[in-house]
DNA sequence: ATGGATATCAGTAGAAATACGGATATATCA
DNA sequence: TGATATATCCGTATTTCTACTGATATCCAT
C-alpha cells in the first residue's frame, strides 16, 4: 500500500485529488499539507512514500521543496503538479530529482499513470512537458546557455528585492559568488541591468 | 433551479468544484468550460444563472472575461476563483461588476457562502479579500498620490533597462531631475530597489 | 495668497552594481 | 583522460544608484 502525502494550499484541490485517487486500491492518502513547510514536517514524523505537491506554495516554492525532499528523504518519489510550462522551471526541478512533472491541465488524465509509471519504478514526463523541453532544445539555438538551479534561485531572491549582501546571507555564501551569478544571468539572459533580469523573471514565468 | 456554468483549465479544478456543488440541491451544473472563449461561447447559446470561473485563462483573462460576460449578459451572475490577492486585480474585477471574489485558497470554505449571498441577491467578499483592500485603501493614504505622467515616462523607459543618464539625454532633462523622479517613485510605490518598480509597472499593467 | 504638488536642477556621500582580471574544486561527459 | 560546466571565492576599479541635504519656478485649488 503506498502511503501517499497531498500538498496544495488551495483546499478544494486537495478535495479534488482525494477523490479522484480514492478510485485506486493500490494506494492510501496518509496526510495532507497546505505548505511547503508542514509537507516537510509531516515527512519527518511519518514514512510516505510518494508525495503529490503544488510548484506554487505560499512559503517556499516547489524546486526548493523537492531539493530538501529528495535530501532527506532519498527514497521519496514526487510527483509535482503545475501550471507552468516554462522549459526553465521543468529543468529546474528535473535536475532536483523530481519523479513527474504534470501540468494542471492535463492532471485529471496523467496523475494516475504517472503513478503506475513511479510504482514501476519508472519517471513519468508527459507528452506536453517533454513537447517543451523538446522545443525548448531546438529554439535553444538562441539562448543555448540554460539557466541552471542555483542561478534561477539567485534570480528569484533578486526579484524579492534583495540586494547581494542579503542574498549571500540567505544562501549562506560569499557575496563574491553572488555577484558571480548576477554576471553569469547577465551574459545568459543577455540582458544589460537587473532590471532586463527581472522581465526575464516575468517572462519566463519566475514570478 | 440555478444553472451553473464552470469556467476553468484545470478539469481537476472543474472536478473538485462539481463534486463540491453536487452536496447543493438548489442549483445544477449546466456545463464547464476550459476558456474564457468557450465560456462565452456557451453562454450565448444557453441561459446561465452562475458563472463560477478561474480568473487565469489561457486565452483572455478573468477581468476581460467579466467585463465581456456582464455587457453581453447584465443579470447573470459571476463568482471569481483566484490565486491573487493584489488589490490592484481584485480591484479591477470588482470594478468590472464582479459579484465575488474568492482566494483559491479558501474556495472550499468559502463557495458555498458566495452562492448563498448571491442567490440572496447580494455581493460576496471573503474576509481575506476585504482584508487586502483595506490594506490597500489605508496604504493608498500614504501614496494617495498617483503617479504623475512624467513619473509614469520616466518609469517605462527605466523599464526599457535605460540608466538615469540614457533616460536624461533621452528626454533633455538633467541626469540630477531623472534621479529625483526616481527617488519620487521609490517614495511613492513604496519600493526599496528599482526592482520594486519594474514590479511595480507590471503589476499596473505599464508593461 | 498660501499651501501643495509638479518639474526642474545641484552638491556630497555612501551603498550597490558592474567590469575587469583572475582562482579552485567538483562533477559530468565525450 | 581531457574538456566542459558548475559553484564557489577574491581584488581592484569604475559606474550607477540611493540618501541626504538643499534650491527655483509653475500651476492648481482652498
Amino acid at each position: 500500500m503506498t502511503k501517499v502525502l497531498l500538498v496544495d494550499d488551495h483546499a478544494i484541490m486537495i478535495d479534488g485529488l482525494k477523490s479522484m485517487l480514492s478510485t485506486r486500491t493500490d494506494l492510501r492518502v496518509s496526510a495532507t499539507a497546505s505548505s511547503a513547510g508542514f509537507a516537510l514536517a509531516y515527512l519527518a514524523k511519518d514514512h510516505i512514500d510518494l508525495m503529490i505537491t503544488d510548484y506554487s506554495m505560499p512559503d517556499i516554492d516547489g524546486l526548493e521543496l523537492v531539493k530538501r525532499a529528495k535530501s532527506q528523504f532519498p527514497d521519496l518519489k514526487i510527483i509535482m503538479l503545475s501550471m507552468h510550462d516554462e522549459p526553465a522551471i521543468i529543468n529546474a526541478v528535473m535536475k532536483a530529482g523530481l519523479d513527474a512533472y504534470i501540468l494542471k491541465k492535463y492532471a485529471l488524465e496523467e496523475l494516475s499513470h504517472a503513478i503506475d509509471a513511479i510504482q514501476a519504478g519508472r519517471q513519468y514526463w508527459s507528452p506536453e512537458v517533454t513537447r517543451v523541453l523538446l522545443h525548448e532544445e531546438k529554439s535553444s539555438g538562441l539562448h543555448a546557455n540554460e539557466l541552471t538551479s542555483r542561478e534561477i534561485e539567485i534570480l528569484k531572491l533578486l526579484t524579492q528585492e534583495l540586494n547581494s549582501r542579503q542574498i549571500a546571507e540567505k544562501l549562506f555564501i560569499s557575496e563574491r559568488t553572488v555577484e558571480t551569478h548576477r554576471k553569469n544571468l547577465l551574459r545568459k539572459t543577455q540582458c544589460a541591468t537587473t532590471i532586463g533580469l527581472i522581465k526575464y523573471a516575468y517572462l519566463h514565468k519566475l514570478i
